[in-house]
RNA sequence: GGGGGCGGUCGGGUGGUCGCUGCACGGCUCCCGGCCGUGCAGAGGAAAGUCCGCACUCCACAGGGCAGGGCGCCGGGUAACACCCGGGAGGGGGCAACCCCUCGGACAGGGCCACAGAAACAGACCGCCAGCGGCCCGCGUGACCACGCGGGUGCGGGCAAGGGUGAAAAGGUGGGGUAAGAGCCCACCGGCGUCGGGGGCAACCCCGGCGGCCAGGCAACCCCCGCCCGGAGCAAGGCCAAACAGGCGCGAGCGCGCGGCCGAGGCCGCGCCGGGGUGUGGCCCGCACCCCUCGAGCGCCGGGUAGGCCGCUUGAGCCUGGGGGAGACCCCAGGCCCAGAGAGAUGACCACCGCCUGAAGCGCGGUACCCUGGCCGCACCCCCGGCCAGGCGACGCGCGUUCAGGUACAGAAUGCGGCUUACAGACCGCCCCCGCCG
RNA sequence: GGGCCCGUAGCGCAGUUGGGAGCGCACCUCAAUGGCAUUGAGGGGGUCGCGGGUUCAAGUCCCGCCGGGUCCA
């Protein structure tokens, strides 16, 4: 589990060679509307980063009470940090392993 | 020009790149299924809150009643409503247009009305009034004892006008009447009841006559009267149906050797041979695993979980035109198909335009004040006053180039009719008030 | 899709035949102590979640909103 002031990133393995994403606003973050447009922004950025990443894992994003308010480009910013941190950027020079915790 | 009232409409647009959901067509792939391409469509006036009313589905039900709940002036609209329209009565706000609130019953009964006050639904505290009895005080006649008048006090009565309390106290004014008074009586006014006439479908309104002043409030307290309501909810309900468990059937050794146990004939474990089956695979061999009567595996059956499909979007539907009605609304004709997701589809990055607010800019109008010049008056000048011309211009209106900011409330989940709540702003029609000009 | 409960002082809670807004802790002042704690005496502090309505009078009754919690399918 990582985290970040705007999201929490959990990660499991799930033993195939491709990665499935979920995405969770739960009530605190706002309203429907609110909720609805922040799992929106949160897909479309995991769906433009999906080729770049390291087979073989489930991504659950959970947006934290401040995405409400952020822009596009702070939530950028905040999932690119949180991959980093959890080594599954596919790239040659990370060739770390990442912690994967159990699954829930 | 400014402010306001009522009714209604809209609530961003166009284009590009990368993406999402559904449907149709075409293509690819070995089936289930999936992929690609093209085209079309893809959130709201409140989709919201879930406060009412229906449709729909399942369960229950001969009929009636009880309990519980809702509604409550009259007429109309509707599938229905606690909604809507029109009207009535009472109360309130606003100069006005107009808006808001209330609506069966208090002589069917029960209950409550704090504090204050005599009394809260029935009466007498201070009072007013005569009568009777003794005593006290004062005044007058008179000899201090008697008599008369007035006052105080006591007793049993009459009265309800005045004072005072309260949110609320037995109608108001005037007159008659009385020991004092009182609707006790009379006139008028107000209210109630009743009768007659007129208007209105009705609630109700208007006019006239008569009657007696019989007399509080709260039913958003219980209650009474009238009318209405069976229960649950699309996770309703229906269809298909893995895995595991269950039932039935089919189903291949009662082989050999070694070891152990004991009731001496079997049981258990291991190994070998044989056979059956599952997986891998296009098929055979091979390999791995399971089983051979305490049974692997296969087939069938019932209920039905996970999961999938239907319900699921053609409907009290929308648009246009015509007609009826005061309106809500209804009728007729023609045309249209307009979201159907399933952790829940509209996003991201721009470009241009629109709308609103503010600042600067330009143009037009230009009264007051101020500055300059000229003329006139006092007349030599200054000062002062008046008139004319020019300039600067608070301010108003218009224009649209520039810059900055804003562009709300809010996301369908079975569908529909209402109610309530939230909302940047824009537009249309009618009406009211104020100011200015003609 | 339905059912129920709560909101009162800074915090935790009472408040029924509708008429006084209260209790405990905390806070302030004074006393006692060399000082602190304990203790004793006194005191301040409230749009009763918000807005309407019924009533003479509403924390209480009725209606509509807002926020929070809980249960069932």
């Amino acid at each position: 589990m990582y985290v970040h002031p705007l999201l929490v990133l959990r990660v499991a393995p799930n033993g195939l060679d491709q990665v499935r994403v979920g995405v969770t606003a739960g009530r605190a973050v706002g309203k429907a509307v609110v909720r609805n447009k922040v799992k929106r922004r949160l897909r479309e950025i995991a769906r433009v980063r999906l080729p770049r990443l390291r087979p073989g894992y489930d991504l659950w994003w959970i947006a934290r009470r401040r995405a409400a308010t952020a822009s596009f480009a702070d939530l950028e910013a905040a999932v690119d940090d949180l991959l980093r941190r959890a080594h599954l950027l596919a790239s040659p020079a990370d060739s770390a392993a990442p912690h994967a915790e159990r699954s829930p």
